[in-house]
DNA sequence: TGTACATCAGTGAACGCGCGTTCACTGATGTAC
DNA sequence: TGTACATCAGTGAACGCGCGTTCACTGATGTAC
């Protein structure tokens, strides 16, 4: 017989996934470093005490809160990167899955984005070690790539991360217009595309 | 004859000066949304309510900082882009002037990556207004090369900002370099100057 | 199946503390004559 | 130059409030027999 999870444990991730979420959403107006854990509590409506059956500190929560929002992103950044089309198709197929995943999940964006550089250190060393993680993975997968032969290792993963990074700023780019000027959208797609295309010319034409 | 500063001005911008510096330094380890008037009280050396007589709060001080951080950088900026050497001398230039812009003011760089996604609003759109600007001194600049005969003011802006965002990512680096592990240093000069090099040969090669 | 005991997620009272803000004040500096 | 009054940067006491953390607790769930 299959083991289910008992109805404690249940209600227990119940709790602690309420408490995540609550502060997500607490974080759309402040920096967790200023996150108190009874706004947390207040939000879920739970005790402020039960907060430690589940996290140290609010900085503990950032911490869960980062693979939670980025742990989700490897399969998509994958398939980004590595679809088989030309690489024009690929940059268009690259910016509308951005800007499809900031109508999805802006608060994840804006928690990252806010977080990365923020004031709770343990947190901003998660996120480098997951952004660490994508270089690598758009690196494998550039690998894999006609267009890389000849390329060293450096200079992939160099490459690599340049695209990790303009992923970050063109989502943190939509999600500001989201927030303040949605008819901004389009004018976004357009910059993010030919930021992404320019990248994409350099790299045809490294060392070549 | 010449109008110098009363006393009492002078001592207030002596104060006003003092806050804002203690507040930059308080800034190091955790974020504007979580600095107290207090703190940086306390760290001047002056009454809580002192703080009153130059700023309404610590949003207000914010927003002054992010004018005396960034507004020193123009003249920078504007000769790193103009310098008149050949696009190779002048990437392996700017890198090196980051890095020592870096060295010479940390707490700089912090805040300005730190409050740039920030959880303090104004602080926010002060940050983007001069980021704005910076492009747009950038795109000024470009525009006088004769390598961007053709090039449409869109693609010119598009091109100043992708430069102005590098320059903070690698400052960024260097930051991280610097409180981390120093030896990396080198390290993060080869990957900035590749990754400046790569957007240079799609500039090059645009359109063409 | 039923009973007796163990576990443990969530409770609620209590604590000491530092916060932002108000207010009337003081005394050095500035100004008018 | 000297005097009388105005200004205003900085003070210090006081306030009410929400914070993080502790502790002994409760009662539903889990386990052993």
């Amino acid at each position: 017989m299959s083991h289910t999870l008992g109805i404690r444990q249940a209600q227990k991730q119940k709790t602690r996934q309420a408490l995540l979420d609550a502060a997500l959403g607490l974080l759309e107006e402040q920096s967790l470093s200023s996150l108190g854990l009874r706004e947390v509590t207040r939000a879920v409506g739970v005790a402020p005490t039960a907060f430690y059956r589940h996290f140290r500190s609010t900085a503990d929560l950032g911490v869960a809160l980062v693979e939670d929002t980025l742990g989700s992103l490897h399969p998509m950044i994958r398939t980004t990167v590595s679809t088989a089309d030309d690489s024009e198709q690929r940059i268009a197929r690259a910016v509308e899955l951005i800007a499809r995943h900031v109508d999805a999940y802006p608060a994840h964006i804006r928690f990252i984005a806010r977080e990365r550089h923020g004031g709770v250190q343990p947190v901003r060393d998660a996120i480098r070690e997951q952004l660490a993680r994508f270089g690598q993975e758009v690196k494998d997968e550039l690998a894999k790539d006609p267009e890389s032969a000849g390329w060293s290792d450096d200079d992939l993963l160099m490459l690599a991360n340049l695209y990790v990074d303009q992923m970050l700023i063109t989502a943190s780019l939509f999600l500001e217009a989201q927030e303040a000027a949605p008819e901004e959208r389009d004018r976004v797609i357009q910059v993010a595309t030919r930021q992404m295309r320019l990248i994409s010319i350099g790299r045809h034409h490294w060392l070549g």
